[in-house]
DNA sequence: TTGAAAGCGCTAACAA
DNA sequence: TTGTTAGCGCTTTCAA
């Protein structure tokens, strides 16, 4: 154990006691150095001897980036998005890159906090806000910084994306109401637009219409579990059995409609009314809830994101690309078994 | 709008353009320098067209260090951490920080990864991971490193925290179901040993005896919903019908045990049997769980931490401090009514 | 394979 | 109040 060094070890330091000079030591920390075995030895050694290691910020300083990838996120507190950032976060980490954390609600938020995470130089970023500011994509975009937006489309033109179908989203859920014996259909779906959130509900609305059906749409404030239970109990116990299957647009809503239906209204799901909700997230599973919903898998996702980001900047002339995800019916006890 | 740039603007730039030294521009964006006002502006000026922003890697490097804290923590995708990772990334990057988000469930992950920080000279960091390696902290302690554990006690000498105390926690749980009229008790905790958790569990069962009464205690393996749910229904109908007092030593565990006990088991709550659990998450208000609980402050322990860091950046002089953050009965369905 | 020297972009001490 | 000067700790040509 070395006693208590009050000034940082620097590399000259290193160099010193080890008795070679700066750049070695800086070649025995980088991978793939032209360095020989013994000197990168001794190096280490007299580098463990002294606690020294490598300072990032001067090494940034000197390379073009710093190694930092801005992960931009909102809404941080809920299942699914928390579960996005655990598993993009270890995956950045695994790959070598440190993730800077943005929450942040409000585009005018964001928009200084990017240009706070610019000025660490970022190598580059990764976003699953739900609106991200156009005009800081394009910033990225002059600054040829690689981007990759999740689950958001048409934002600009900067940027690669891992999207889920919307499209093929609205038909599933259509679908698996359709087989489990439903007729007359519904859709929940939040008042503020986002586009993969109010994307998918539309989806299924022109699916329904698609039928020569007409969808009864309730609209909730927002995306919280409250905002949707609100909604569907202000929308009524007579409105809302005349409706035989409901798609909610994401599996928060989901279960907001559930309470209302079951505890509020007093309809019984399945029998009564059947739900089909969007994400599975951890809690569909739960026993209370057993939520027949669709799944996004975020494991592919978060491998698919990594994926374009390390092309982007391996090639920052690529095409703008966008990756979609796989979809998966998960049937549970909200609809009835075919 | 200018034309895109392609050599990132540097202070040199700005200052030819504006007329001024490079150490004017530096002044007009450190707030509180001496500068004048006319000098300023003109400085702002010509840095908005040039598209300029400092360069926080080499002000860092200047600086003792770069602004950035780290943010370590596990478990992000479960409700209770994920609500604190975004207040405290809120409250940092309010508070003019970037947080640097570590996510790591093991120690050995922890210790690697923190070393990577270092590397960042970062400002302070922030620990709520479950198993924060002494080791790890005793090198910031060495390195003069301002650290806030979130409760986690007596892991080492080094660092201010902010905690629940955990025989509070016990004594309250017990209190409530006792004047719910339960008089036999039980408790679920994890086996794996945690401060927090294992804590208030352990305190609850002291609490229990000091009353000369036994209480019947239920192992999970870990603390996922899953492990909760199947420690109960492996304890058993029998078994689990004995206890009328139930403490489960966090929400999430609360959860499982009401599926096991209610769906599983066939028991009813609260009438053949009641149940308390701990930290309040929002989960907890939902209709379907309706969960009597002890809340944990998130917004005063989130102030608490940050003022204990800020206290600690500005005289790492002071004494090590624990800071206790208020815990509160939380009354809902799964009792009964007093 | 190695070392010397020249920066990366910024701030801080000093002098004007 | 301003400009000059000297680094912060590192990587990276370029010669040797």
């Amino acid at each position: 154990m070395a006693e208590p060094p009050h000034r940082k070890p620097t590399s000259f330091d290193v160099a010193r006691l080890a008795g070679v000079s700066r750049s070695a030591v800086s070649r025995a920390f980088t991978p793939g150095a032209n360095i020989a075995p013994e000197t990168r030895e001794k190096v280490t050694k007299a580098a463990k001897k002294l606690g020294y290691r490598v300072n990032n910020l001067a090494r940034g300083l000197q390379q073009s980036h710093s190694g930092i990838v801005g992960l931009v996120a909102s809404r941080l507190d809920t299942p699914l998005r928390s579960r996005q950032v655990r598993l993009l976060s270890e995956a950045l980490i695994r790959a070598g890159f440190q993730p800077m954390l943005l929450t942040a609600e409000q585009p005018d938020d964001v928009a200084g906090l990017i240009d706070m995470l610019l000025g660490y130089s970022v190598a580059g970023m990764i976003i699953t806000s739900d609106t991200p500011p156009r005009a800081l994509i394009e910033d990225c975009g002059r600054l040829q910084l690689p981007v990759v937006l999740i689950n958001r489309a048409g934002v600009s033109d900067w940027g690669d994306r891992v999207v889920a179908d919307i499209d093929a989203g609205g038909t599933l859920a259509l679908d698996i109401l359709q087989k489990a014996g439903a007729g007359r259909f519904g859709c929940l779906m939040p008042v503020k637009e986002t586009w993969s959130v109010t994307g998918r509900a539309n989806a299924f609305v022109e699916a329904v219409q698609g039928l020569g059906r007409t969808c009864r749409c309730i609209q909730a404030d927002d995306q919280a579990y409250g905002d949707a239970r609100r909604a569907v109990v202000e929308a009524g116990r007579e409105r809302m059995s005349q409706i035989e299957g409901l798609f909610c647009s994401t599996d928060l809503m989901a279960f907001g409609a559930l309470d209302g239906l079951r505890i509020d209204l007093g309809l019984r799901v399945p029998q009564d009314i059947q739900v089909v909700g969007f994400d599975d997230i951890e809690q569909a599973a739960w026993g209370a809830y057993d939520l027949t919903t669709i799944r996004q898998d975020l494991e592919e996702q978060t491998a698919l994101a990594m994926r374009l980001l390390r092309e982007r900047m391996a090639d920052m002339e690529v095409p703008n690309r966008t990756c979609d995800q796989k979809l998966a019916p998960v049937f549970r006890g909200t609809t009835r078994p075919v």
